[in-house]
This record gives C-alpha cells, sequence and structure tokens, in this order.
DNA sequence: GATGAATGAGCATTCATTCAT
DNA sequence: CATGAATGAATGCTCATTCAT
C-alpha cells in the first residue's frame, strides 16, 4: 500500500517536496506563525529563493501542506466506512481510523486540528471547499440510516459535533501532551459513546 | 452581582482595564500573534510606556486576559451544577453554563479555546494550575456518582472528553462562522447525548 | 541673511533633520530608488526604527524633501519678482533667482527637477496641491502685464514653457555635467529671449 | 517608409523584438527602475533564459532601446530640416518634428527624456556618442545661418536650450499629464518665440 | 536558442522593548 | 504613573543572474 502522507513519501523527493516535509517539521517543532522562512530554508536545504519559485508565499506552503493533509485524512475516513453495511460498525470504524490516523500522524494532525488560523484569506476559500466535498462524500454514507430511522434525526450539524466532538477532545488534549491516555486504547469507549448518543435504539445495531 | 467578563465591567475603567478590553477586542480581530502592541495603543488610547508600566510583557496582557477568561468560565460552570443533586441534571446544567457562557462572551470564548498557544512557556504553569483546580472542583461534584454507579466507570480523561466534547466541537464551529445552527439551541440534543453517553442506566436520571 | 536650505540648517538639528539632511546627500550621491534606508541611517546616525517613527516610509523621507525644495525654490523666486513693477525686469528677475538657486543647490534641484517620479501616487497630490499655490501666486504678479497688453496673449500653460523652458533645459545639462557654461553667465541671454519671445513690443519694457 | 519606432514593426517580430517591445511597454507602465525581468518575462512570453540570452543584463536592455528611441527621434529632426533653406522654416520644422514625434510615440518619449539616468555608466558613453553624433549633424545645417548673421551669436549650448527648451518643458508636462494643452497646436507660438529669441532681426526670416 | 529551477545577497519594514523626561 | 522618541535584531520577500537540460 502506498504511504499517504507527506512526510512519509519515499524515493527521490524534489525539492518541493522536501520544503513541504521541512515546513511541517518545523511548524511542529516551533508553531506556525512563529516559523520563519529561515527555518524552513535550514532545514530543507533548499534557498529562499527556492522556497518562493515553489510557494510564492509563507502562506502559500502552509496551504499547501493545509490541503494536503485535509486530504489525506479525510481520505482515509472515507476509505474506512467504505462498505460498511451497519451503522455502528461504521462509526466505530470512523472513530477507529480518525483516532489511528492521529497517532500516526501527530505533526499533521496537531497542524490540521490546532491551528486553522494559520491558512488565512487567501486560500480559505480552497480549504472550505474540500472540507465541504469531504462533508458530502461522508453523508453519502450515513443518509440511509437516518432515511431508515437507525439513527436519529437532528441537524446535521450537530452530527459531526457528536460524533467526532469526543474524539476530537481528546486527541487535541493528547496531541497538546496535556492527557497521557492513549488515544486508541478509548476507541471502544469513544465508539461506544457515539452509538448510545445518535443510534434510535442503541440495542440495535442497525441495518 | 458581580461582572463576570472584562468587556462588561463598568464605570471608571482605568488604564489597566482601558487596555486588557482594547487588546481583548483587538486579539479578536486580527488573531492573537498578529497584533501589535502598537495596535492594543491606538485602540487603547493609552501610551507604549504605559502598557508596559502595567503588563511588562505583550505575553503579560495575554496572560492576564487568559486566566481572567478562565476563571470566569469556570466560574459560571462550577456556578451552574452547584446544589444539583441529580446527575442528569448537573450534566445538563453544565452544558447550559458552557453554551451560554460562548455565545455571552464569544471574543473570550474564541481566544479561550482557539488560541492556547498564545500563553507560551513563561505562563503555561500558571494556566495548568488553574486550570487543575478548576476541574478538580469540578470533579468533586461528579464523585458520588460515579462511586454509587449512577455514571459509567471510564478513565477520568474520557469522561471530560465524552461530556464537554460535541458542545466543544459545536461551539468551536461556530465561533468561526462555519456553522448557522445556534448552539443554544442544541443544548437539549447535546445534554441528551451526554447523558446518553455517560449514564449507566440512560432510563434513570441518577440519585 | 537667513539659509534657506535644508542642509544649511544650523544649530542642535534635531534627528529629523539629520535624517533629511543625510537622505538628501545620498539620494544627490546614488540616485533616489537606489538609495537604501540602511544608507541614510549610516550617513545620519540615526537608528532604521527612528526612521521610520518619524517618516514612516522611505517614500515619506522622499516626500518631506520634495515639498521642502520646492516650497524653498518657489519662495526664491516670488520673493525675486516682488516688488518689480517693469515686465521685462520681473522677468529678468525671476529667471536670475531660478539660475541663482539651482547653482547655489545643485543637489535640491537635482532632486526637484529631475526626479519627480520619486514622488509616487501617495504623495502627489500633496506636491501638485503646492505647485499649483505657487503658480497662482507667481501668475499674480503677471496678470496686470496682460491685461495691459504689455505680454502676449497666449494659453497659460504656453507661457510658463516658454519663459522658464530654456533655463530649465540648460540647468538641467548643467545639473547633468553635460554642459559647460555657466548658467550664471546665461542670464543675460535667457532674459533677453525671454523677453523678445513674450513681449508684445520688445522694444518697450512695459509699465 | 520603414517603420520608425519600435512598437510599430511589422509582420514576425522575433523574440528579440518581442521582448523590447514588452520592456517599452512595462517601463511605461511602471517606471523602468521599478520594472523587472520578470515583468518582461510575463509581458513579452519570453522566459528568463531567453531574455538573458539576448541582452546580458536588465540594463542592457534599457539601453537598447533608449538608442533605438534616440537614433529614431534624431532620425525625424534631422530629416525634417534637410532641405530647408531658410533659417525660420528651418526652425519651425524642427519643433513640427520635435513635437509630432513626441505625440505619436509618447512611451518612447517618456523613456528618452525622463529617464536618462536609466542608462548608467556601462552604456553612458555609447548615449553620448550617439547624442554628439546627431547634434552635430543638426549643427552643419545651421553654421550657415550663423555666419551669415541670421542668426544672433552666442555659445553652442545655449542655442540648443533656447531653440528647444519651450518645447521640451511643454512636451514633459504634456507627457506628465500635467497639462491639457495639445503640444500641436503650440507649434506656432513656440516656433515664433524661438525665432524671435534666435533670430538677429526678427523681421528677416534668414537667406 | 529556449527553458525555468535554483541561488543568495540585499532590502524595506515591523515590532517588542527601553528609558529619559 | 504617563509619554513617545529611540533602538536594532529579525523577518518576509524580491530580483538579477546563472546554468543544467
Amino acid at each position: 500500500m502506498k504511504s499517504s502522507t507527506i512526510k512519509e513519501a519515499s524515493i527521490p523527493v524534489g525539492r518541493r517536496e522536501a520544503i513541504l516535509a521541512a515546513a511541517l517539521s518545523v511548524f511542529t517543532e516551533k508553531g506556525i506563525e512563529v516559523t520563519t522562512i529561515d527555518d524552513i530554508r535550514q532545514r530543507s536545504q533548499a534557498s529562499v529563493g527556492s522556497i518562493y519559485h515553489h510557494f510564492g508565499t509563507k502562506e502559500g506552503i502552509a496551504a499547501a501542506l493545509f490541503v494536503a493533509s485535509l486530504d489525506d485524512y479525510w481520505g482515509r475516513l472515507v476509505a474506512a466506512i467504505d462498505g460498511e453495511t451497519l451503522a455502528q460498525r461504521a462509526i466505530r470504524a470512523l472513530l477507529d481510523a480518525h483516532i489511528h490516523w492521529i497517532v500516526a500522524n501527530p505533526d499533521l494532525a496537531r497542524f490540521l486540528f490546532s491551528r486553522r488560523q494559520a491558512v488565512s484569506a487567501a486560500h480559505e476559500d480552497m480549504v472550505r471547499q474540500h472540507t465541504a466535498d469531504h462533508l458530502k462524500r461522508l453523508f453519502h454514507f450515513f443518509k440511509p440510516w437516518l432515511k431508515d430511522g437507525t439513527l436519529r434525526r437532528m441537524p446535521f450539524e450537530l452530527y459531526v459535533a457528536i460524533l467526532m466532538g469526543p474524539a476530537q477532545e481528546l486527541s487535541r488534549h493528547w496531541l497538546g501532551g496535556r492527557v497521557s491516555l492513549d488515544p486508541r486504547e478509548a476507541i471502544d469507549e469513544l465508539s461506544g459513546a457515539a452509538w448510545r448518543s445518535l443510534a434510535a435504539d442503541p440495542n440495535e445495531a442497525g441495518k
């Protein structure tokens, strides 16, 4: 299976990729707005000029990274539930994928979840578009369970919050080093809680 | 009743308060690390010298603001459940207080939840201490319900995530303008979901 | 007689003046758009911060200098014809003042005449306003001679060109080092030519 | 008749010409020292490498353009007086050609007259040589009228200033958009003024 | 001849912070 | 307590130029 994240990319990585990887690494270490072009330059072994040749702006780097992370993350989520026929299993697969992605890519995750503000006005629209597309794809899987009454009816925006909120909250604290519990060990509980919250009848796994 | 937020402070606001209020307002508008002392100076009508006289450092301002927000927020939460004897009602009171505080103080909320990184190393410890104290106080209320089996047993850190995660997630999106649903209208659902997730037996309200 | 140019200013010149003087001197030596803030800093003994504190922008310096030169130059011209009652003498006084100012302040002159483009959009309006005011004051002196028929009637804009053009052209070449003739020795000829060009009857000196 | 200006050049313009045309167009729009190689690249559809292959240096482009303009301009002037036998008519022809060239090629004119500094040390000599040659050719026509007393005797450098100064001044203002009077409508006046300034006896047209 | 990735010195400008008045 | 001029390190970014393909 081909690697799906930036830093894991293999073989003769071009300048562009080297810069992205370096940027991610420094962003992680120092925080994004505190990172200097010069930091990136040093770590990527590229010249300032080269960096600007490829990304145009410091923010351009962040944006490129952000979108790459976003797509990779959602790609995993969608792949995880693809094919699941039972609502309860789908929910569990989703949270499982979420947590595993975060644990596997803590740098990208920190970048993706904690610092949305890094990507400002200029690239905001692109980000929103990508996010909307991903959400739509996801929603597509759940629609049947909403129709057939397996899942409770509630505003769509609430769904996302209730489904992912706890896992998100836990991950956020874990990424920030403020929690010692390994998120992977919480998957069962998180899945159970989500299911109990969302299912019309928690005792049935859905059709 | 004492005013609970900085901006609502009354009457002859001193220089110090004026500066804090100005800082909050600019932090909100531009983001915290992008805010300059000069921005604050302009909005507060104070001189650079005066600002430094009162806060010593740019970060000193952010820290003062952060702690004030933190204490105000937790003060509300604790006040809300104080006296509640039923677990289910306590949970609801908590989420209700959480949401109402956010809606009443969106600027402070944005500041408090989205930008923890603003308060760096120097003041980190103080913040952790405050947070720990608040959590401890909160835990104190829930302990009996854990002991008597009203609530499920699970790692403490998971509790916070499952209890507050969905509300937190929704609020975050609302504060970011990415969601139109008024969080106050979601209180019922959020409380219900939390209760179903955490209760040993969701059909009993607890003793 | 009081000194009329910036660099000749005496006594305890403040930072601001020191910076202006330094700027003029470097502008002259290297050309305006090639001059670096750092050049100015070195020569003025001020810090970068101080320069920006006072002028806001590199162009702010140029603009301040430009306006100062402009006012000084026109002040001289107007002072020169003030009180002249004969048109022919007024014209001569004007050209005399023009040439002498240039020879006395070659740096300012080069700055004022050769590089108008230095002062761009932002300050353009201010410059135009000053220029218009000065021209109006000058025109005020000539009006009577236009009315009584001493001077030919022609579009106002042509007047300026014919009156000052030759002196201007000569000065420009002299300032550029492309001409060896001392402009002061050309005053007679230039005045004569201007008079012959503009007088209704060159044989009368005007009333 | 062969086209006389760069932009009017016809048919399958080569890379070189395309670059020159693009350069002129950008120089005009933004000013010469502010123009970047990249500006020229974008407008000319050529690659950086190609530009350097043809001109070696940014200044090489400006110099090529400058000399081309210079030759074209002077070619017109000389052609205009060639064959004139009366001094008065020659002067008028000269000014007429001057004004018409400017109106026909405002971009080149702006470039040629306002920004001599663009062509620095390296190419300065070449420019001076060309200019000297042109002036000499022009002087050749006037020599007889100086000898036979048709024109006043005065330093050569003054001649140029008095003859061309007013037209030059007016054109400069017109090119800068600071004057609305169409220079072509001023030809009569300018010619008259020049003649009156320079003729020994303005009432004779010369032999 | 053409291309465009790469280079790196150089620049304008910002900004937290100090300190004399 | 207040003021604002002064400081200078640090930063994002530009741009002419080179060179391998």
